[in-house]
DNA sequence: CATAAAAATGAATAACCATTCATTTGGTTG
DNA sequence: CAACCAAATGAATGGTTATTCATTTTTATG
């Protein structure tokens, strides 16, 4: 999902494929968010990105599709944010692990449209085997990284009684579950303080690593 | 949500009101774990039911109010449920948060329909004001709750650097993260399982009273 | 048992919505 | 600039769906 160009308000029929794909994607995301995934309607849609009916099929066929599609966009935006922290030689162990709850609570990733879009299609997931598929081959990948950087860390200190996997699942169970809060509760639960929860686990875990900010 | 006349199979017209309602209800959380919500219809709940077309708008006037009351009973079965454990006067306030985590993850509450129907809900809250104020709500009670029992037990031990409220943000973040993990990933995640994550975390706030399982 | 009241039915209705495709628009090429 | 092609349009179509209500079935009453 790089940047494309996004000359969206300019020329229209200029725009290259991809890029009309992802103006319709994101209104989808709007629309999600303002009208929910059940009355999202293609007209909806279509006016929200400001172009005529036909338009999704002639890009993405069906709305079925278009939905797929947008479920496959916020997970490769989320994974690929988290496979560049990963695979980024330059930050140590601690750093890779700090820089992941910063991008999990980014403005970017903790959009309150965006989220509403997760859940949405969360929810969908038992009744939609391609929903699933999408979902599992991310989390996959994504405890699989993680699993393996708090491994490394446990070898750093004096953490023999950590075990990676459970850290890592609990962290990643904790950091869906404020998501939650963070589309629910958007008064009571702000970005920093949904970030300091989480930080505050990593804390009990890795105490000569981590602070408690709170 | 207490049990009502249940005499389903025998002569539906004897049922009380009251029970045709939950009838529908429980018809329409197997609905939207098998197809969705956004493509449950009223066909689909009738039949599911057993009953004819007419029967939802007789009992509930529209589908939209059959959704809400239908996300309320699943609300009310869990905090109803919560404060019986709550106001058991013969448990003691560790007993109390073991029964809670016991009943986060009981059979009744984690079955996948119902987590189905909990993540639908959580996904149009953005879009659905009335959605949103019954999650709100049922987030305050129990949160009010637990954050007192945490309270209770910090006061009880050797826990000075326990934050109760912070204690409760984390928990109930887990479990509900926990939740998604046994809707999404069943084969990889068990009840039994996340129930000892969960301990995992209360074991690293109150480790005189709870111990890891793993 | 007759009558009234309540509950349930399901065919009919009207609104809604995804998809299609003949037509139009805009950009490109020689 | 003319001719062509790809992109976009949006009215028309056909299928779907929530809701209604006249009719039927069941229960309650005296």
């Amino acid at each position: 999902m790089e940047a494309v160009n996004t000359k969206a308000n300019d020329t229209p029929r200029a725009m290259p494929k991809q890029a009309r794909r992802k103006q319709l994607i994101q209104a989808t995301i709007k629309c999600i968010a303002k009208k929910g995934l059940s009355s999202t309607t293609m007209a909806d849609v279509t006016q929200q990105a400001g172009l005529s009916m036909g338009i999704v099929n002639l890009h993405f066929q069906s709305k079925e599709r278009l939905l797929i599609e947008t479920l496959r966009y916020i997970s490769d935006e989320y994974t690929d944010g988290l496979n560049k922290i990963f695979n980024d030689k330059s930050l140590s162990t601690e750093q890779k692990i700090l820089a992941h709850i910063n991008f999990d609570f980014s403005r970017a990733i903790i959009d309150r449209n965006k989220l509403a879009v997760w859940f949405a299609f969360w929810g969908e997931t038992k009744s939609r085997p391609t929903y699933l598929s999408i979902c599992a081959s991310y989390i996959n990948e994504i405890a699989n990284n993680l699993t393996h950087l708090f491994a490394l860390l446990k070898q750093q200190g004096d953490y023999s009684n950590v075990n990676p996997e459970l850290v890592c699942t609990c962290y990643t169970a904790l950091s869906d579950g404020l998501w939650l809060d963070l589309l629910i509760t958007p008064k009571g639960m702000k970005p920093a303080q949904a970030q300091a929860v989480a930080m505050h686990y990593l804390a009990t875990q890795f105490p000569a690593h981590f602070k408690n900010e709170i």
